[in-house]
RNA sequence: GGUGCGGUAGCUCAGUCGGUAGAGCAAAGGACUGAAAAUCCUUGUGUCGGCGGUUCGAUCCCGCCCCACACCA
């Protein structure tokens, strides 16, 4: 690609929850004086706080961050709205800085910022409910049905067991006319800015032991209050989050106190192994321990100093 | 001490009218293009409490013992 380098440049901080991702992008972003945005799918949500670890007023105050507590759990948060945010946050950034942080757990909208989403029509909200809606009636059978109707193709290749794919292969079909295949073209879209990745992680005890600590530490700050708060929003996809979905089922009297811990914890090792999963898998992730942030810090000035365009 | 009910996978439990056993959860691995802290896929595992007896064959039937729980004393 022609396309002529740029002396601006993104350093993405990813990895597992709980690994100590803030802690390191606040001091890489102190050293380059700048700003953090922050890829987390449920940080973003102002009603939500101590059970999805939103960086401490201290913290937010050391650097500043962006997409925390920007949105409503009433609203609709997608991938795309984060693409739209980062892009639109990172070229304003660069008018004032030549480095800007992103961190965060979400692979899906770190990828989304890197290499843009393949462009589909919005689906309009009345065939997206009737759709759920039906499905919620009639299960998985009728919605197999459907999609083997209506997009054979997707019928062969997508997953037929998943309900959120097929829901969204039927959609898109029934607004567009064309199967979702058509619009993924998978092609990476080119950013104007360089983008550095370093991946952040520990030994599989050692992190189980910080996310048990972390989860006694969101009891102890009044959790039970938070999740009570949000109660009447319990079916909004933002409650469907590991720390609030447990505590609802202990407010509904399904499961005991200490069951609802032991489970966000068990829960939260599973997230932490799926995260794992996603980001192994990126090739460009240079790998860290979060300690020393030193030796961070020197590896990205060693490599923004060799870096082309400047 | 007596009676009852149990002891089966890491956990909770199902099952075998006698032919060496299975679900859920957990665990391990994986996928992922507009719900992604979501959703989905794949895969183990067992001296079936112990010792005897009956039987071609016992985890299952019988006896004794051990352990847990409940009730009665």
């Amino acid at each position: 690609m022609a396309l002529p380098k740029s002396d601006k440049t993104v350093i993405i901080v990813a990895g597992p929850t709980a690994v100590g991702k803030t802690a390191v992008a606040i001091e890489i972003a102190k050293t380059f004086g700048t700003e953090i945005i922050s890829a987390d799918s449920r940080q973003c949500f102002k009603e939500m706080n101590i059970g999805v670890a939103r960086p401490s007023i201290g913290e937010l105050k050391a650097v500043k961050h962006h997409f925390i507590a920007t949105h409503s759990v009433k609203e609709e948060v997608t991938a795309v709205t984060f693409e739209q945010y980062a892009l639109q946050k990172v070229a304003n950034l660069f008018q004032h800085h030549d480095v800007v942080v992103m961190t965060g757990g979400t692979g899906l909208y770190i990828m989304a910022f890197c290499e843009g989403l393949d462009a589909i029509p919005d689906i309009p909200v009345e065939i997206r409910a009737a759709i759920i809606n039906q499905y919620e009636k009639e299960g998985m059978d009728w919605l197999k049905q459907e999609v083997e109707k209506k997009d054979p193709q997707f019928y062969k290749e997508g997953e037929t067991q998943n309900p959120q794919r097929m829901m969204r292969a039927l959609e898109v079909m029934e607004a567009t006319g064309s199967s979702i295949l058509d619009f993924r073209k998978g092609d990476k879209k080119q950013r104007p800015f360089n983008i550095k990745k370093i991946g952040l992680e520990l030994p599989k005890e050692e992190l189980k032991q910080r996310i048990n600590a972390r989860v006694d530490k969101m009891m102890e700050a009044g959790l039970l209050d938070e999740v009570k708060t949000l109660l009447p929003h319990k079916n909004l996809n933002a409650l469907q989050t590991v720390g609030y979905a447990e505590i609802i089922e202990f407010f509904e009297n399904k499961i005991t106190m200490a069951k609802a811990v032991e489970e966000i914890k068990i829960h939260t090792r599973q997230y932490a192994k799926r995260q794992m999963t996603w980001f192994k898998k990126d090739k460009d992730i240079v790998w860290f321990s979060p300690a020393p942030v030193e030796l961070i810090i020197a590896t990205i000035k060693k490599e923004l100093a060799l870096s082309p365009g400047k």
